[in-house]
DNA sequence: GCGGAAAGTTGAATCGGTTCAAAATATGAT
DNA sequence: ATCATATTTTGAACCGATTCAACTTTCCGC
């Protein structure tokens, strides 16, 4: 039942009565042999059963693994359940077959488990998605492979990672609304705590999650410059996942002056923001205007669709493949802009 | 910038005044080795930044990758989108993770490129998504390696094939439906064209798609256990991808005599008619039972939560990689049975 | 018919390890 | 001490290809 025993070019070549290294080209390099032994060989190659040459010895030969593999700090079915991570991973898995690269999945997320995986995967090289654990660049180190480090969250100067411009975004996100004639905002802040409550600028400027943090500073440097201050626009903590958007809602639209615009640091909770507002009878864009962040698929499905700012995917997956395929290392932390996409969620405050 | 010089073990072995067999052994079955010698070859590794035998060497020796390929005749995006393939995936993912293989994903969705990528992925076999294409067994069979279809559409029977029992599983869902009191059925059907409209039974066993004929011919038998006939089962044919199912269940509910359970080909199906139902105001399971097929994750969250029939996910995922992986093919088609997940959309039809 | 260039072919080295029979060394019993 | 046995270590073969300098053959023009 075991496949005989698999023949080799050498069995081919000596079939056929040439060189091994005759043989080797008949496949790779077909021009530099002699149309009469390129077709013999062939035929006996067919005649053998031989399927060209394995990829384990090219491997060893050339050195390139010709895939590039992807840890997360995480169970592997998070690569299939997060948003983000499945919209980048397309990108990636797109960006790599055309290239006849392969991807590799590789979770860390079983302690001990991980210097395992990380460092026997047979790969050209790693995209980390860290997410504020420089363990995992730490052990990637120690592999001694390239590797680019996605959103990671310490800032360290000399490890290769590209980033998104969360400053820039969400200054763009609060400037859009600014520009449709909102003056009052309520921001849905993530990363600072569970909530539901407000949160005063220092505490999220003390937080440890830099990308909040910039997305902060960000709305507030739109806000400024419109003549908004900082203490005019309540912070609300809301859990990563989407929990608490309701309650921190219900705080929201309580206050006096309520809010015309909702600036959320995540799709998912934007989105979740959405249907608590459906749910509150609260219409938008008419009554509340609501801008998300990251530009998940799902941002384009619901009703009324998100306007959100959107992670370059095709860009950060382009740049990080190439990093590691073409040994095109970014020197250190590399930024990368997202774009605005106006949807239906955001429309002029109504006047009065 | 660039690595110096990758050293390698025999740097090490020299370095350390011990043979390339010894220095291998401490890394590969150090109880192999005196204890003192063992220290000095790691202490010398260490100082030389050795980090561990490289996986390229090993592969070459022991034929062994140590990671599986998983293909599709889609694009590189389905495995991230579809649920169906995120939810096997998953599973995949998690029992290549708990032996310490690698997965690569493969598409085989541009034509020529086709062969390519599956000829030549380093990889110790693959999972085949079929869907009816037979060509990528085709090409499988082609580059030698061990493979598993899964969801294969024709009966071949020397394809080493994994697959699920749609005959008992719909047949566990419509007694479940029988158990709890209902006559009156109408059933959801895929893969019987456009829709919508009504399939007569023979249409349904002349579909070229294995398993939709399956599972009809499960509905039916127990139907016909309990007595009741085909023909008062109208089969109504929806889209894959849910398009249609407003439609159809127009023409269901409009009948004089209406179903009070219906079952679905599938869950996205049976999703999708929750909606249709609570758009026009039928109450489930009060109204009408609902019961799907394949028991994706979404299912669960529905409002109310979907009762279907899931599939044996983490099996087929144990079952294929040990195939793949412990050369432990299937000799044929290998059936998993299904089972049945009661939730919120089935309960008693209201009497009267 | 000859020299030189072009085209085609060969053979050996190499990639980075693993494996295993045989050799060397240590241990224990007598 | 001595021999048998157990523990370590060695060295060379091998895995399946690619590469390239060197060698052979063919082709051309004169």
């Amino acid at each position: 039942m075991a496949e005989a025993k698999m023949i080799k070019l050498r069995d081919v070549a000596e079939a056929a009565g040439v060189s091994q290294g005759t043989a080797s080209n008949v496949f790779n390099r077909p021009e530099l042999v002699r149309e009469e032994v390129r077709e013999r060989v062939r035929e006996v190659a067919r005649t053998l059963g031989y399927a060209g040459p394995s990829p384990k010895g090219r491997l060893l030969r050339s050195g390139k693994v010709n895939a590039i593999g992807i840890a997360a700090a995480e169970p592997l079915s998070y690569f299939f359940a997060d948003p983000w991570a499945r919209r980048l991973l397309t990108e990636v898995a797109e960006v790599c077959d055309a290239r006849g690269a392969g991807i590799a999945l590789v979770s860390v997320a079983g302690g001990k488990h991980l210097a395992w995986s990380i460092e026997s995967a047979l790969v050209d090289g790693f995209l980390l998605r860290c997410g504020g654990r420089e363990l995992l660049v730490e052990v990637t180190q120690r592999r001694g492979l390239p590797f680019v480090a996605l959103s990671l969250d310490t800032s360290e100067p000399d490890v290769p990672a590209i980033d998104i411009d969360d400053f820039g975004a969400t200054r763009m996100a609060a400037r859009h609304l600014l520009a449709l004639g909102h003056r009052r905002f309520a921001i849905l802040g993530i990363g600072l705590g569970p909530g539901p409550g407000r949160v005063p600028p220092e505490e999220v400027r003390a937080t440890r999650f830099v990308n909040v943090r910039e997305r902060a500073r960000g709305y507030w440097a739109a806000l400024t410059e419109a003549g908004i201050a900082e203490d005019m626009v309540p912070i609300h903590a809301v859990q990563n996942d989407g929990g608490n958007v309701g309650a921190a809602l219900d705080l929201i639209l309580a206050a006096e002056e309520r809010p015309t615009a909702l600036l959320a640091m995540s799709d998912l909770v934007a989105l979740e923001a959405l249907k608590a507002l459906e749910a509150r009878g609260v219409r938008v864009p008419e009554e509340i205007s609501v801008v998300g962040f990251d530009g998940v698929p799902e941002a384009a499905e619901s009703i009324p669709p998100l306007t959100t700012v959107e992670q370059p995917y095709r860009r950060i997956a382009e740049r990080s493949v190439s990093a590691i395929l073409d040994d095109d290392l970014p020197a250190g932390r590399e930024i990368l802009p997202l774009t605005l996409v106006v949807r239906g969620t955001t429309a002029p405050p109504v006047s009065g």
